[in-house]
DNA sequence: CGCGAAGTTCACGTTCACGTCAAATCCCCA
DNA sequence: TGGGGATTTGACGTGAACGTGAACTTCGCG
């Protein structure tokens, strides 16, 4: 049973490159919930619980949030995919009206917060390329001509 | 007496939104050193020292660095500044290649941090747009017309 | 010069985000 | 039907980055 679950802990960890430690730990503050368990009482995973997973190393490693914090993003977002469910057809029009308002207005803070991130970075950037520009001189007025801007190196 | 390190360490605090703690403790792991102390033993803070702990909190909440990866990254800077002082005039042509080697290679890397980073941001960014545009949707489908993309607001 | 605010050095406490055993149980394939 | 690897819960440990007194000294202004 469970085809909709069909992912083990072990596997889920590999793919995303965290330990199986840090799944259970997200589980454990409420951030997800695995959508099955074997009848021996094994967490399995559907691609949607990897998915969120995702969703919370994304906000923890780009954004830059705590966990909490994911945690209240990721509730909001439940609570609209709740009622667009409409399994809950009993909310009133207003609760509609507020969830939604809720939703639009995370989104648009965090993409305010992106824009501001991504301006700061671009400014880092050009302080890096001017300094650059710099040591380049430097490595010129020593004549040091091998030393351009091209000393790449790929590494994990 | 020390008329080139004026500010004091809560003046400085207060600026960069810290606590004097975080500016005793930067010093203590040796990522900078307040330019002087007054005679009674109270650090004092040059304008350069107050650029640097710019510079710390920028790579930490920017780049979201460890202080521990950010000190290499300042001592290769001060390796260079060194160099370039010419104080050490007794360095060899092969160290100072190699110092100069080491900073490009930094702000190379760098500079490829951060250019990753923004295609992320930039991708997270396009993905918090689409669910938008559908949140909008559900708005207009809803008939709530004044939940539009503009929802402002301005805090700390 | 007096005195309250600010700063100093230990040193221990705290929070977050997991790491790391231990002991028992489960999964699955030969 | 084994048996070796994967998972489970529970609990305690850990490292980074500070927070928080305590006890004392210094700063600087009225």
């Amino acid at each position: 049973m469970n085809d909709e679950a069909p992912h083990r802990i072990g596997e889920v960890a590999r793919k995303l490159g965290v330990s199986t430690r840090t799944l259970r730990y997200y589980q454990e503050l409420g951030l997800m919930n695995p959508a099955g368990v074997s009848q021996g009482g094994n967490r399995r995973y559907s691609d949607a619980d990897v998915t969120r997973a995702e969703r919370i190393l994304e906000l923890r490693n780009v954004m830059g949030f705590d966990l909490e914090r994911i945690g209240e993003i990721l509730a909001a977002e439940d609570r609209l995919a709740d009622m667009r469910a409409e399994a809950k057809r009993g909310v009133t029009r207003a609760r509609r009206r507020e969830i939604l308002a809720e939703a639009i207005e995370i989104d648009n803070g965090l993409r305010r917060q992106v824009a501001d991130k991504i301006a700061v970075l671009a400014g880092f950037d050009r302080d890096l390329q001017a300094h650059l520009e710099r040591l380049r001189g430097i490595a010129a007025e020593m004549g040091e001509p091998e030393l351009d801007g091209t000393t790449a190196a790929a590494e994990a």
